[in-house]
DNA sequence: GCCAACGTTGGC
DNA sequence: GCCAACGTTGGC
């Protein structure tokens, strides 16, 4: 059983979204480390921190699982969508992407400003690289982080 | 294969 | 809205 971090703008999609579905295709990624994990790393079950970006304030809101194993994102084909990609075809699809399911809100959001400022979370990958949308965290990591949310 | 130019993410 | 970080593209 693994953990991870996802990264969604709340604008966009967030937790409520998700609660409101149940579950969501996470498509629309378009970096292939990001991708390498949902495609090779994730499994149904994992465990993700659900992570609101470009929010007031940025910080994790809640969990999600792992609902279904990655498959061919299918906005790469779709000529309409912000996320088509001219060089994916079906037969050499190019981005993969997971299904999540909603768990739980937290009681209360962990900003980023706080994980910052906490000793056991300052090697998190969130800390000290940018631009990662999907990411992996170690089970203290994630242990912490429920805890100063309140669950 | 190098690297400059460019585009995007995401905190602030 | 600004801009730093950094991934991607394309000329050579």
């Amino acid at each position: 059983m693994k953990y991870w971090l996802m990264k969604t703008e709340p604008d966009v999609f967030s937790i409520d979204d998700l609660a409101k579905k149940g579950e969501s295709l996470w498509d629309g990624v378009r970096n292939y480390q990001a991708r390498n994990f949902m495609m090779n790393d994730m499994k149904v079950g994992d465990t993700v921190l659900f992570y609101h970006s470009n929010a007031t304030p940025s910080g994790v809101v809640g969990l999600a699982k792992v609902a279904k194993p990655a498959k061919p994102d299918p906005s790469q084909f779709d000529k309409k969508s912000e996320y088509y990609d001219p060089k994916a075809t079906p037969e050499k699809p190019r981005w993969f992407c997971v299904t999540v399911g909603f768990d739980k809100k937290f009681k209360k959001e962990v900003s980023l400003e706080v994980i910052k400022e906490t000793k056991s979370l300052k090697d998190m990958i969130l800390v000290h690289r940018s631009r990662l949308s999907v990411q992996p965290v170690l089970e203290s990591e994630f242990k912490t982080i429920c805890k100063m949310g309140g669950l």
